[in-house]
DNA sequence: CATGAATGAGCATTCATTCAT
DNA sequence: TATGAATGAATGCTCATTCAT
């Protein structure tokens, strides 16, 4: 149910994630989302909400374990990449977008990005532990904010335009810029 | 009319935005909406249209101002605010999140974001002229393309949770980053 | 439901039967003939495809009855006198029209008529099997068209001017010219 | 004007006859006929009526030219097959169809038809007046009345299944018929 | 005469949601 | 727990008609 719910939000849109639509690709009655979850919406913020501790679980792993700068931008790309792919990113930016004008929608999905603010803020911390870059330390905090906005803004430019996408040139350039970075102590 | 159009859409979202919804703010009858643009999104289109042609257009002016990075820089952020707070941003990014599943719109919208991507890179392309950067040269397409992602992305994270919007400091830090790039010659 | 369909059909012509006279004809809510039936026109083919087998069989019946030509025009006869009461003949011509110009349902409306058309051919080759009359078995096939046609442009005129409708003088000349024929042998 | 309404009524259907699609067709404001007929119903009864006038006379001339039987069928059906080509039954047909729950507009229709009745009538007691069939000759107002309504049918049905059209054979088997009756005295 | 703009009513259709079973 | 049927409120859009110019 869950899984049909951000299948169809991924491949239709917000606005053409109804009742309906979620049914008829998970094939039960639309009649059981209302059931279960109450209303259409909270269906929608369940699955992203599982969806979003699932691949947050997976980020927190990746740059937990050790390795250089270049190596931890290497593998964040690489799960970016799986999400983007699999339309995760998008099914996030569907509903920022609609939650924009719904307070209530709004205030559930603060509630989950919360975590990824504080998760990349971390990461870059630990980043700009080097003494050598103590200048930066108080980065931290609108390069974090920066960065989601970056995840979400590159998904949604991405798809908008796929040609002209500069994604993979972009990764390839943030690589080359990690390794200008000092290499952790720990 | 386009004025109407556009506050709607910035207020109430894209799925807000009806022919119905249009019209009250405008005070005039929904049916010449189909009179005078044939549909909805074309109207929608329209008044996108203008705004990022007007907005364009002073972009253009403020960055082809003579005056050192930094300066360019903070004229840049101060048309952004500008946008931010006026909504504009947003408009467009429900209209690139309606059209991601919208092929006609889509590629109107493409086309309407070509000239931000080429200003953007020319921009680009003139910071980096100086000799001492000639290994970032190529950087100029992809770098344009994630300013451009980081613009949209942004003004939807700003407006999904104010509260925790880094964008002043970002500002802040991009000036003073700008500060390290060599004055231009000409 | 099929029965409200058909008497709005009857009575206010296809373009007065909506979707909204139909249901407040039948009493139930509007979207009920989106949801059992996808359109309003579905539903009129539907009530139209019900209507029209359930009066065919009859017409099979009465012809299918031995009697001599006399007696099957006249049971004709009194069977197109029910349905043109009933108004059956009506709600076809009114289908008929509107299909003319809507090749979806013209193609369904044509699937409808053949069984009526082959049911008269086949009627008129059993009055024409009297060696006699040989020479005119060629003339099943038109004869059959032309009297469909009809069978639809009577009921046309005689609902457009009661007053100078002709249909039962007419009957009984055919009655009278069905005594000139031959006696079935068999 | 006229002939675009005609056009129209033609190739769209009543329901497809708007003023838009009139005005459209002839390359004139819309307005334009609310500002000269009133109403498009008004329009459109002008319009046929214009053409019911000129081909009444047609076929008076036909018929009133001498020949036997067998040529004056045959007349007839020449100018019948161009009416079907050119589209003219049909529009009367659609007419029809709208006036049949339209008092107002009905009423027009059948001040239209009657000449065509009567016409129909003389050539029938003409055809009939030889003594040798002083017996039908009571035939002929209902045989003139299935004429009309023959004429109507054939050309619904002929164009809603062109291809099991029988009408040419039907108009052979008419001329085979013809040269049965007893030549014209006059 | 002719037109562009405007309007109110109406239409097919869709949707979230409810409810009886 | 699950479902088919039902509903009221919208939505985009069209239409005949009006009106000021």
């Amino acid at each position: 149910m869950i899984e049909a719910a951000l299948q169809t939000l991924i491949e239709d849109g917000y606005s053409g994630t109804t009742a309906r639509a979620i049914a008829a690709r998970g094939g039960f009655n639309a009649a059981l989302i209302f059931y279960h979850y109450g209303s259409v919406d909270e269906l929608l913020l369940a699955a992203l909400d599982k969806s979003s501790r699932e691949r947050l679980a997976r980020y927190k792993e990746a740059l937990s374990e050790s390795g250089n700068p270049e190596e931890i931008v290497r593998r964040a790309a690489d799960l970016f990449r799986q999400d983007v792919d699999g339309g995760h990113v998008i099914a996030v930016t569907e509903m920022i977008g609609a939650g924009l004008s719904r307070p209530l929608l709004r205030d559930e999905l603060v509630a989950m990005m919360r975590p990824w603010l504080e998760l990349t803020q971390q990461a870059l911390e630990r980043l700009l532990s080097d003494p050598s870059l103590s200048g930066l330390r108080s980065a931290a905090a609108p390069a974090a904010f920066a960065i989601l906005a970056g995840y979400l803004g590159l998904n949604l430019l991405s798809r908008l335009m796929p040609d002209l996408s500069q994604t993979e040139a972009l990764f390839r350039l943030l690589e080359q810029l990690a390794q200008l970075a000092p290499p952790p102590r720990d």
